[in-house]
DNA sequence: ATAAAATATGAGTTATAGCTCACATTTTAC
DNA sequence: GTAAAATGTGAGCTATAACTCATATTTTAT
């Protein structure tokens, strides 16, 4: 079952204006306003998936969701306030399978941490592909999460800590490469290549291409 | 100058149902016609990397092209042809850029090979970065281009060539984690963080990272 | 029991953007 | 010169989707 999350306001990447309020016209109390807001985020999902962004009007969620479009805006003030509560979901679910993977690696060596990295990732690429993928295309890119800041520091931290035993010295480089190629990769082979994750072949692949850009060879 | 480029019919990936056709109404033939189509595209992307995809409304865009609404129509059937038509401009682009970057170094030394890789990517995304921003955030992802499935299957055979000089022998992943790994790379810098190619310390890792994943070291 | 608060409803308002079309002007062909 | 073809015009039509609001129902508190 889903579980509302709400977010701040934000700021318009090109206008520089302030974007009209994402944040909730009224927080559901009672048991069955919150089962209203999740079944519309549920209705939400369900119609990006199966009929595609341009289907996904307020009203035709509402219809799905079996609720009123005058609920729907009772507790979403906007139909964006909506889709980027959905996409904040969807970016928190992938990041808690990612986190609770490597919370105890902090002292696992090299090998292991990258082998897990690229795992997880793909791990939390397969919780829902066809709305990562309808998100990633239609929503505009959703400001770093608190979780993916987060866990860039942690990874930082990380290598840091190992920084004897790799190569490349600038962290800041570092940490961009590692992050931004694993994802780029089981997002590509997600969207374009699913063959190629069925079997373990391209996890494998990823993870040397890591493994052997930070690790010194003799 | 832009130039104006037409495609095919293509299949919407959600609906399986035919897209609206995206072939032009009428072809331009008198000089005048072709400023038109042309200032239409340059107004086109202007406003789209300076007003924001929202402020690129046909009318607007005729307006600031300094033509009529009806001209518009009479070369693009509908503003899904006229962006895709943009889009598929600048990927050509990009392409001829990466393309004239590597014609020459069939014979050349892997390293070589993936130095011009990289800095041509770099270079290609160098050409209208905001345009490209925008084009990757709101349009639907565009079927690969003959230029792009071209060049996929020119690396491949560059790889073949040198196969034993190389770590990694399924060559269909490789291919695969190369091209989507300059590309991603190169695209998450020039969008969030610019600052990491004014020096050439960025350039030089992505290179790196694909070197040592390529190359057998001792 | 009842008042107040929370929640639900959906017909209707509003805004706007894509697009048409009847007509005007310019160019080309002969 | 003139007919036909190419090109240009822009007021306005149409569709639709986001969103409102007056009203109804349900729940909670006392």
């Amino acid at each position: 079952m889903l579980v509302v999350h709400f977010h701040q306001l934000a700021f318009d990447s090109l206008t520089q204006m302030p974007r009209k309020s994402t944040t909730p016209r009224k927080l559901p109390q009672q048991d069955r306003s919150k089962i209203t807001v999740d079944a519309i985020l549920t209705a939400t999902a369900r119609i990006l998936t199966q009929e595609g962004y341009d289907r996904a009007t307020t009203n035709r969620i509402a219809e799905l969701a079996g609720v009123s479009i005058g609920s729907l805006y009772q507790y979403f003030p906007s139909k964006e306030a909506l889709i980027t509560s959905l996409a904040e979901h969807h970016v928190n679910t992938m990041m808690a399978i990612i986190e609770s993977k490597l919370k105890d690696l902090f002292n696992a060596p090299i090998e292991v941490v990258l082998h897990e990295l690229v795992e997880a990732c793909i791990a939390a690429h397969a919780v829902d592909p066809m709305l990562h993928k309808v998100l990633n295309e239609q929503v505009p890119r959703i400001n770093n999460t608190n979780a993916e800041a987060q866990f860039t520091a942690l990874l930082r931290a990380y290598l840091e800590l190992h920084r004897d035993q790799i190569q490349p010295q600038n962290l800041d480089l570092t940490v961009f490469i590692l992050e931004r190629a694993v994802e780029a990769l089981t997002h590509a082979a997600v969207i374009d290549r699913p063959e190629l994750l069925s079997d373990g072949q391209l996890q494998q692949e990823i993870t040397n291409l890591l493994l052997s850009y930070l690790v010194e060879k003799t």
